[in-house]
DNA sequence: TTGAAAGCGCTAACAA
DNA sequence: TTGTTAGCGCTTTCAA
């Protein structure tokens, strides 16, 4: 069933058939009515397709986001998502797994698909053929906005977190509880908020007059299996840290996993602080200490920067909106050392 | 940048630059590479959308599922894609949030982008409005797979697991650890998972003959605040049970919540068995006996199944492809009671 | 081995 | 207030 075709049943012609369905022009309140009618009696469904190749347009974002299985990236998600609704467009889902070749493949689907827009959480900051690609996007009418992570050499859109601010403050915490021999596990040296997190780190330790031994710096990459790895490394060390921040959840998650199998106390024998909370923890009061911040909400702001681009796009778009969400310090006691 | 302006430039016809793009067609080696030069110079990108309205198909396929945020549902999305990117296809997300007006909403969607096929979670299982919209997709080309949740009165394709037999030996684990007062907190009434959960607690209890008051079934909704609600209610009782079956992840969450908030301690105030793991717990070995299978598989399988229907779509489809994946109970010793 | 042209299902300018 | 028609950017048949 196509226009022409319901047009013919309504007896009338597929540009009102057009006008009704898009409420475009005028028509009498009797011929839209006689057209409600054959919509609905035959089922009618116009095609986006064609009518996104005639209007030169599509409802479809792209989102391009490195693991959804990690909860702050389906929380991001799902506030997309719940923005985009509201203003009708559907979400193209790509997920990179932190794949730089993916990630490549996934911005030319967005192009192949024309899609409206892309928020994208870009693997690596320096990685210039995802910037150049991004900026050929742009270029050709398909806003960007990042989400969490940032691209060097290229000022776009995106919704950040003050990464250096928060770890620095988060590693605060954990001098003021009396460490003085800290750790770090570091998400990738190509991320932004990797590196970021861990220069916090770096200043918070030199700002105390803390000394940072090379090892004290173990190289993650914010999965679980090499925070786990990273964990047993620091605590074999002849002079092993009193604490050991960890850059991401999943980071905290791998550390923890080492902690427990090698019946390691939080507070007794190390304390621990890290980034990004973790819900299922909290349903049970296990008590991590974290820098947090509302991955929902970031979500949220990106797809409302993206509308907003759509909105500018006919004016001359002034570059760089760059939104920076507040993060928060909960401190719950992993911080500290027992002292018993 | 069309195909008509990169024909020109290349000095050929349009026809002849779908034919190298497509290797349809014979195409003179030397035109070929005249035409790749072209192609990779202006940066042209064929728009899909032009491709799909002319060839009456498409590469994106809808993934309907009603919480992202969920690490069951992240998985299972995360298998989907996994399987869907090996075909090339791109996954257009639509998350219900457990509302049945978008979901009605979004199989719409899905026939006016004519997605090429689609994955859906429903959320009820006597919706008929879901199944007859389900229905005319199949009739008009568009095949229907089902995840977890099956749908009364037609038999779609599907990945489901058998829940009945799950929760029966997952609640018979608990019988067996000594228990007899054993209470459910039940999925919503309308899904099929949580019906056949608490038809596999009924059963298993009937077996053993053991009996069940009616307030030991505890109505849920497969979220967290409300069975945080049920245990509470659940401990009130004059006779409250010794052993409590929870349905869903998030149902063991909101009941660890309760438990944790009010300082009730597993083993030794109440057991415990759950249905579906909980991945942050087990890194800090926080043992909760659960019900499990392996969501990840579920989407590929899922993802598969479609790839199937997409296959046969020219032979006499024969309907219901039904695939149950194993589930397995894994005893950490939630379900025992300490006797000290 | 290549090109011309019709057609996919819609929108919108123009005419009536 | 409505219809005719020329695109939108591809694919594919047919002819050359």
């Amino acid at each position: 069933m196509n226009i022409k075709e319901i047009a013919r049943r309504a007896g009338v012609s597929s540009a009102t058939i057009s006008r009704v369905l898009n409420n475009s022009g005028y028509v009498k309140e009797e011929t839209r009515q006689k057209v409600l009618k054959a919509v609905d009696e035959y089922n009618y469904v116009p095609s986006a397709i064609a009518r996104s190749l005639s209007i030169q347009d599509s409802l479809s974002v792209g989102t391009i986001i490195p693991d959804i299985e990690n909860e702050f990236f389906s929380k991001v998600i799902s506030g997309i998502s719940e923005v985009a609704e509201s203003y009708h467009y559907n979400i193209v889902f790509l997920g990179t797994n932190e794949t730089l070749e993916k990630e490549h493949d996934f911005l030319k689907i967005v192009e192949s698909q024309r899609l409206k827009g892309v928020i994208i959480t870009p693997i690596s900051e320096t990685d210039t053929v995802t910037r150049d690609y991004l900026l050929r996007l742009e270029e050709s009418g398909i806003p960007v906005v990042l989400v969490d992570r940032d691209v060097k050499g290229a000022q776009f859109d995106g919704v950040f977190v003050d990464n250096q601010r928060g770890s620095y403050d988060g590693v605060m915490a954990l001098i003021k509880a009396g460490h003085e021999r800290i750790a770090i596990i570091t998400g990738p040296e190509t991320s932004k908020p990797g590196k970021d997190r861990c220069q916090g780190y770096l200043q918070a330790m030199e700002d105390s007059g803390l000394s940072v031994p090379e090892e004290y710096v173990a190289c993650g990459d914010f999965k679980i299996a090499k925070a786990y790895e990273c964990t047993g490394r620091l605590l074999g060390l002849k002079e092993p840290p009193t604490a050991i921040f960890t850059s991401n959840n999943l980071s905290t998650l791998g550390c923890l996993k080492y902690l427990t199998e090698h019946k390691i106390k939080i507070g007794r024998d190390v304390s621990l602080m890290g980034f990004d909370d973790i819900d299922a923890l909290r349903m049970i009061d296990y008590r991590i200490s974290v820098v947090d911040r509302d991955a929902r909400e970031q979500g949220r702001e990106a797809m409302r920067l993206l509308q907003e681009c759509f909105e500018d796009s006919g004016k001359s778009r002034q570059r760089g909106k760059r939104i920076t969400i507040p993060y928060k310090v909960i401190l719950r006691g992993s911080e500290h050392r027992k002292t018993t």
